[in-house]
DNA sequence: ATTTTTATTGGCATTGATTATCAGTAACGA
DNA sequence: TCGTTACTGATAATCAATGCCAATAAAAAT
């Protein structure tokens, strides 16, 4: 079978996604790792970002534009409260949102429910 | 100033749009449009869509490869239950889930609260 | 430690959705 | 009907994201 295999790219980018405030593209990160001296490819980025992601290390939403922003997060579920101006984002807590979530859709003869909770204001 | 017209390209869009069941993308209109033996061009399309969507007679939202789907609408605020196989959508309402939105952003300071709240299941 | 295996990398080409451009067209008020 | 100008449609351009592939470097095996 395959096994994941620990490179210094996956750990750059786990780091630097540490680092970051907020959410970052993709590209902004492969910058940003650029600037600092690193030869990372973009699509090693992409493919980073993407293994993290799956692994519950990091946390995605899509941009107003379609762009796929991501983030550090610890495994537990949690959604956020995003600034349209600044990017600030807050963490916040949905338990009772989640649960009627669920039990909307099972209400609906749906399986395996998930959901996408983002606020944003100013 | 200037003055928005109306068009019969924004007309068929309308009603194409009236006709598809659930979301549909701007591309797919196109699609569609064209095999009924209109002309219209794609760029218009997307043109359609955007003024409706900014009328408020049409709805949109991301799909999960980013993709914008567009699909009519009344102009009351409401959110989807979407069948991640079919496309199926239902519609649902969430008065205590905004208000608890609403909430949320304003106990952070956040002003003009707004949300993207869509379920999704099998 | 050295060799072997193969997951991963990085550069580049490609895809695919969306937007910009621009000359020609048509909506709507005068 | 006429003139203004918003709108259209074809095409090119943009840009995030993915596919491809020879080269590289983790682990495992020796």
């Amino acid at each position: 079978m395959t096994t994941k295999r620990n490179t210094k790219q996956k750990d750059a980018v786990r780091h630097a996604l540490g680092e970051s405030v907020g959410f970052v593209s993709a590209q902004q990160l492969h910058l940003i790792l650029r600037n600092h001296g690193s030869t990372i490819g973009l699509a090693t980025v992409y493919r980073a970002l993407a293994d993290l992601a799956a692994l519950g290390e990091a946390d995605s939403l899509q941009s107003k534009d379609g762009e796929l922003l991501y983030r550090a997060c610890g495994t537990d579920h949690h959604h956020h409260l995003i600034c349209r101006q600044c990017g600030k984002t807050v963490e916040i807590e949905a338990h009772k949102v989640e649960a009627w979530a669920d039990d909307v859709a099972k209400a609906h003869g749906f399986v395996r429910p998930s959901h996408t909770i983002d606020i944003f204001g100013d």
